[in-house]
DNA sequence: ACCTGAACACCGTTCAAGT
DNA sequence: ACCTGAACACCGTTCAAGT
């Protein structure tokens, strides 16, 4: 990769970090715009909106999926799931553009069968759960991520933080085996 | 309403009807072409895209809100609630175009304080399993219709039917009070 | 009153022309 | 090799001009 490339890569990256803290869908022009580059240069880095949004909280998302192995040896599955999800409300609630790219990269998910960095951990989770006998056993990790689907759309509720916490609760009831 | 303006009017739902049958999100240009209307035309009648939606779905919405209380005249709360569910689910099925408007209607209903018409049945549901125990006493009405916002985006999976109701199953019994 | 359709202000995306 | 920015094909919405 050339300098200038990279030097555009990198001025992208960190005009579209500091306008997602802002707006949750600022759009591809108004990026290029910010960063002082042709549309062109974006789109050659970043084909669509999805991957740009992805690669700015790649190295967050890589923290997550690396929390989840750890937190199953420390915790049962289904404590270990709980502690895992609450912990993807919180960041979702921290990085508002992300909704919107989870929630299009599941429907897109659903649709093809490529796979999805975030359902990775889930299905680790769950699958520990089930094989220990405290989750059912009629459930997939994709099942878990689209049951907490509703984490995109708590953006504008004032109550958000308690509510997220109550609707999680409730799903992990949901889920477990003993009934 | 003068002749001619109520006969667009029934026209335009009529194309608009048989538009939602095929793809999911006809644009409003397409619909006023479709018509053989111009674009104010359209407006005048339905200000916003979700507007045209619900008014084609009104009738059999209406039916699904009417048949709440008859279904708590006839099955404990929490049955009556899983049946009803139930039908919202297959009626999501049907009629591809609404879940988008379902979508942005909760998101906008969230937003603002208006109130949404599909919310109240589940309001009367889950106020009636409150009231004899057998639903947790921290659960709105809205926040169950946020927990079943997975049925909006299950259009594109094969086995989509046993899903829905599989899922639908894991809320129910988080729903649940004794615990 | 009501309708029409051109016009406005956007959007994502592409691509010929430059460096 | 990479970048620029004009251009294309859209979109929802508005509004002056007609009937």
């Amino acid at each position: 990769m050339r300098t200038d490339a990279r030097e555009n890569r990198e001025r992208i990256l960190e005009v579209a970090r500091a306008a997602l803290g802002t707006e949750p869908a600022p759009t591809m022009a108004a990026v290029a715009r910010a960063a002082g580059v042709g549309q062109g240069t974006l789109y050659r880095h970043f084909p669509t909106w999805q991957d740009l949004v992805l690669e700015v909280h790649r190295a967050d998302i890589a923290d997550l999926v690396a929390a989840a192995p750890r937190l199953l040896e420390q915790l049962p599955p289904i404590a270990a799931l709980a502690e895992w999800l609450g912990r993807l409300a919180d960041y979702g609630r921290l990085k508002k553009g992300l909704s919107d790219a989870m929630h299009t990269a599941m429907r897109d998910r659903l649709a093809g069968e490529g796979g999805h960095p975030v359902t990775e951990p889930i299905d680790l989770l769950v699958n520990a759960g089930r094989a220990d006998g405290s989750i059912r056993p009629d459930v997939s990790g994709e099942d878990v991520f689209l049951l907490v689907g509703f984490l995109w759309r708590l953006d504008l509720t004032p109550d958000r933080d308690e509510r997220s916490a109550r609707l999680l609760r409730i799903v992990l009831d949901g889920l477990r085996a003993d009934r």
